[in-house]
DNA sequence: TTGTATGCGTTATCAT
DNA sequence: ATGATAACGCATACAA
């Protein structure tokens, strides 16, 4: 590999000069800093990040904690935090880790020296597990429960969102609200809405609307219900969450609560730049994302939705936060 | 931070014995090892990674090249990666670049030093484009088309999957074979697919089936034809690629050519991982992965698929690879 | 079995 | 405007 001292001799100047012609660290005439440019070039010189990080302290990296997480969601939310770390001049460092406290911890020791900060997503972990993290480093946490901790976090407004779905479905018509023995658990994936659905329909006493955590399962339950030879929205209503790109394709279009994902994304490694940048300035931060009703047909809403879907529109729009 | 200096201290040892025990690399009484082990898992010392790299001249980072790609497929074969390589003590440097030459390229040197080897995933990319490379690391070339260069690669066998699901529509009665007039251009999206799908509907003289370049675009034609009232399978026949976990859950079920997604990427790293290890053994490896025909009602076939989709497997399972 | 000393590639501090 | 050199944290060859 070649290093500075190569171009530094090649150039016939020193190190010193070379370092500063590179980072615009210093004072050089012109004439040095253009054959120093042409002879780095040549050699197509770059500099060794882990040397630079050892003295600056810093990595120019984000660590990017992940759940097994399956799907659209998992892509979005990437693209929008590598769209944003990239502007800033930052890598992403990606790992997948159990959502337990010990994996979470293991995977932080890990990554320790590699990254300035990390984002860690695990849903089902409360953030006050992770109090004591072995970690000077700054870290958001992206849809955890955040309460009691003192670590900055943005999560979705889940129960606005569900709060407002569930207003709309009693809307029209549905009437049996929060009855645990109408909940089923799943793990976000299709085949879990898929077998979800079915044990509802074995209850002697049914529900009307199935409300999916998320739009994989309520896509799963469409699929059962189908099969069940059971109308949807007529028989019984399905809805969703999160509003991924392949909702609107269903047959019925499926209503769901709209997320922002790749905005999603991008906000987290906002703040952890902004706590990375200002490490001494301890005052925790908080938001939360709003979330959006769609209603189409799944729910009964919108028969009209006849019309071509427009192209999804991939570009990032701002939304509104919430601090907390 | 706690160095490895901070340890011996607080050890009243000298670096170099931290250094051996923490490495196994020399001869340490059990007593002196014990000792270190406690005071550094007490003081949760961990190594500088920079400073490790810089005298082993090794990162442990595997850097991975994506395009800007939507949808299910993107995060299994990150999940796959990312699998391998921790089992192999490596971590994953994610980045999305424009798949043009120049992108690659730019991407190619920011991660200079930061990885020991990089997975590109170009499927645009003519490999010839990318013969020299600006870098003297491993790289293995991940759905591209890799005539003419001589970086190691790992493509799908596309033809040969594409055929099948072709001799499969003809033996069901589909007759009109290769016609560019047919054809419609897509950016594998589900709006793509589904204004293909209305394209092809105009024509005075339509086709019978549709067979989209993956299952996202299959869906959002499922979508337009089901707008327009055309009877799936009946009137218009529609076949996907890749055979996402979503597929089986459509309506009809979607005919696909199944994909080992997960595999793909696992192999991807195992290939640069042997590439990274034999760097001086200049053998090309070239892999192909095999694909698998799974008919279900959208083409016709299989009409009695009526039975519960199992849940889906979603371990990593052997698959074949041809060498060519 | 343990300690001392050198160097990895870079930036930063101090001279010149 | 430029150069010499210390320091970053670690592994390792060599000495004890």
């Amino acid at each position: 590999m070649v290093t500075i001292k190569d171009v530094a001799r090649e150039a016939k100047m020193s190190v010193a000069t070379v370092s500063r012609v590179l980072n615009a660290s210093g004072p050089v005439s012109d004439e040095t800093q253009r054959l120093i440019r042409e002879v780095a070039g040549r050699m197509r010189y770059v500099p060794h990040s882990g040397a630079r990080s050892l003295i600056t302290s810093r990595t120019e990296t984000l660590g990017v904690l992940l759940p097994d997480l399956y799907g659209e969601f998992f892509s979005e939310v990437i693209r929008g935090m590598d769209d944003t770390a990239q502007r800033n001049g930052f890598h992403l460092l990606i790992s997948r880790a159990y959502a337990d406290r010990h994996g979470i911890e293991t995977a932080i020791r890990a990554m320790r020296g590699r990254v300035d900060g990390v984002v860690v997503m695990s849903p089902d972990l409360d953030a006050k597990s992770l109090l004591n993290l072995p970690s000077t480093i700054p870290v958001v946490l992206l849809c955890s429960v955040p309460r009691g901790s003192g670590i900055d976090s943005l999560t979705i407004q889940n129960c606005r969102g569900a709060r407002e779905m569930v207003t709309h479905l009693t809307s029209v018509g549905h009437k049996r609200t929060p009855d645990p023995s109408l909940e089923r658990e799943g793990d976000f994936t299709e085949a879990a809405g898929y077998a979800g659905a079915l044990k509802l329909l074995a209850l002697k006493n049914r529900p009307t609307a199935i409300f999916a955590a998320n739009d994989s399962m309520a896509i799963g339950a469409l699929s059962a219900l189908r099969q069940c030879g059971m109308a949807v929205p007529e028989e019984m209503a399905v809805a969703g969450f999160d509003d991924i790109p392949m909702a609107r394709y269903m047959d019925p279009p499926l209503s769901s609560v709209h997320v922002p994902i790749c905005e999603l994304g991008a906000r987290a490694v906002e703040l952890l730049l902004h706590g990375i940048t200002h490490k001494n300035d301890h005052a925790r931060r908080r938001e939360r994302v709003s979330t959006k009703l769609v209603i189409r047909r799944s729910t009964g809403g919108e028969p009209a939705e006849r019309s071509p879907p427009q192209t999804l529109n991939r570009e990032m729009v701002p939304i509104r936060y919430t601090q907390v």
